[in-house]
DNA sequence: GCCTAATCGAGACGGTACGTCGAGTCTTGTC
DNA sequence: GACAAGACTCGACGTACCGTCTCGATTAGGC
């Protein structure tokens, strides 16, 4: 078979007129997260970006159909750069602590509140922009349920464990903690929450 | 003392003018929540209320300065009504249960979604109305602390347990299942992360 | 007869209640003046006057319905007292100038630009805010049909003249040049429109 | 030189983004002028104009800041189309008429009298305003100048004659008697009014 | 080396909602 | 009853953004 073929087949279709320029892309998000972690949701608007960033309208409304639609791009956009790897961890309670961390870290960066917030608020009926976000949380998830049946294996956690109520403790608590509740993030919070959901694993000490 | 000079002395000061008209509130409260329940956070607007109440907007602005203040007061309003009382409850899990249920009684109100996540996304420099949700939050963290009190005297609950790291969970389970997730609450949901909950808090086993 | 029964025999009615503060009159037009002096007809509003006053809204109201209807007292009232007196003066052209020096000093009064165009424009359906104006006029066309005649009878103007075409020409010239265009008012202006019109009666020069 | 060249000298700098709506203007300007004839100026409102055009209110806020500038453009504009021409006109009596009748014709335009009386009373303040009137007097004056110019070297006019004085008892009568007074117009005003203004013309009867 | 096509900036367009101002009316308690 | 205070309905104000459109000007292939 031709490679050339195999190639063109799935062919980057190489649009006939001028490409899009990438430098557009950074620069719309760069000053969408600026208003986001400054201004909050509301003060986001195409037009302020525009105006700001020299771009025309209709060029940003080419890319997003929405300013939720750009919010949740900068929500769930390459946020998994840079975080620490969970699986690598070793031991069940620095995978847990890893889950924490990683949430923490992931929630934290400048902007998330607001973006975050504004996303789930304006596209309550948006189901596509919703799935955006439990995508995310799928990996999360699976590399849950995975921990669990290794330490159930193990004898370290208990029968009867539902994955998807742990998973809500474990997001929940981090979300609730640094978007809800104007309560301070104190240092150690993800050791002590992590120790926390560790000990509500632990199987009944019978015998 | 006069016990009648004890009421003049708080004199319910009688505004001068006209009286405000508590129907007006009730009316505009009925077309909002519905509004939010229908459409959403984003689709509230002083607008529409006045179109369909046939109240005047100046009327409505008298009275809430933004519609996020508008949602807030549905948000937090007359919620703790006919829940289950939870320190009347007898036994640890039960109580936890309680809190459990009164949270999701809570938030499960028709349009308090979109009235809770759009108050967080547009009031994100209004600690005002932040507070307005921390202070609800208050009653019932007072009210945990209690129970863990309580527990640790009775040797139930482990020494150690930080009670807002706790209240996160309880609630953050909650509301991120609720609010955030799309996954849908099993019929037994309260009774599940309840239990797993109270199992947390379970002393060491020592032998 | 007894001197006190005629005075109640037309009774003053004497009006119930608590009798109207004449003072309240007074402040109203004073705020109202100068508003229109010195802002113009559109920055003329109950509003304001309640405010700068102390005075209530529904007080205004009891006495004027519309703003028009106080700018028109304002432009009409006592506008005749200390005005040059027409009839007392000597000679055709002492007459005439007296007329032009009548209606210059009466549209020159601070506040009547404006008040006069405010109420025209807004008054243009009210014919009964219009004839409050044309009976001010009315006085001054009967004083120049008098003069005509008088002039007519000496020999000192031509027949075939129309006193309303004449009366037009006085006062339109003066109000035009004053309150329509924007041409400084020159020093001997009345004198020099005052000539042009004597002129304009002077019976043919006959052989 | 290349009387090409001296068009594109001024290039018709072609404004950069989508090219305005010369629809609009028309649209708006028709509304406008039809409210102001069967309602006046006080009916004239943005609102009610976008409402029955179906324009949106920013459009119109585009092209005229005021609903004044709005009334002043119907009022002057297209003015002097289809007017008789004065200079055309043989005769001193004649080319006087001719400024009565082009008066009188410019003025009895359907809503002409809202217009104009609303604009001067709302640009009071508005000195750009009143100069588009007194721009229009301006050619009209000049015109009755050369008149009396001439008229004077015919021997036709008096010596002494101070046009600006006899512009406002023309201007004056006629605007006095359409707009002002409610007197009615006599079929034969215009000649009525001419033939006196000619008279108080006329040399002194010398013998 | 034109042609076609999609991009870009700019900005006008029809809309919706904003938050404010003033017009008039009504309802209190005080004088 | 008149008065101040002030809330009420109503309508218009002038502005901000929305999302779409029409321009002229680039910037690339493709023939």
């Amino acid at each position: 078979m031709n490679p050339r073929a195999a190639v063109l087949a799935f062919p980057a279709p190489r649009a006939r007129g001028r490409p899009r320029d990438p430098e557009v892309d950074a620069r719309v998000i760069g000053a969408a997260r600026r208003l986001l972690a400054e201004k909050g949701y509301e003060a986001l608007s195409f037009e302020a970006i525009a105006q700001e960033t020299g771009i025309g309208k209709p060029t940003i409304y080419r890319r997003w159909p929405t300013k939720a639609h750009l919010a949740a791009e900068i929500a769930t956009g390459d946020g998994a750069e840079g975080l620490p790897d969970i699986v690598v961890q070793e031991g069940l309670a620095a995978q847990i602590r890893a889950i924490f961390a990683q949430a923490a870290s992931f929630y934290g960066r400048p902007g998330m509140k607001a973006a975050v917030l504004g996303v789930l608020a304006s596209a309550q009926s948006d189901a596509a922009l919703r799935d955006q976000f439990n995508r995310l949380e799928e990996a999360t998830r699976g590399e849950l349920r995975t921990i669990v049946a290794k330490g159930q294996a193990a004898g370290l956690i208990r029968d009867g464990i539902d994955v998807d109520t742990l998973f809500d403790m474990i997001s929940g608590s981090v979300i609730f903690r640094m978007m809800l509740s104007e309560a301070p993030m104190p240092r150690d919070y993800v050791d002590a929450a992590a120790a926390q959901i560790v000990r509500s694993l632990a199987p009944a000490a019978t015998e």
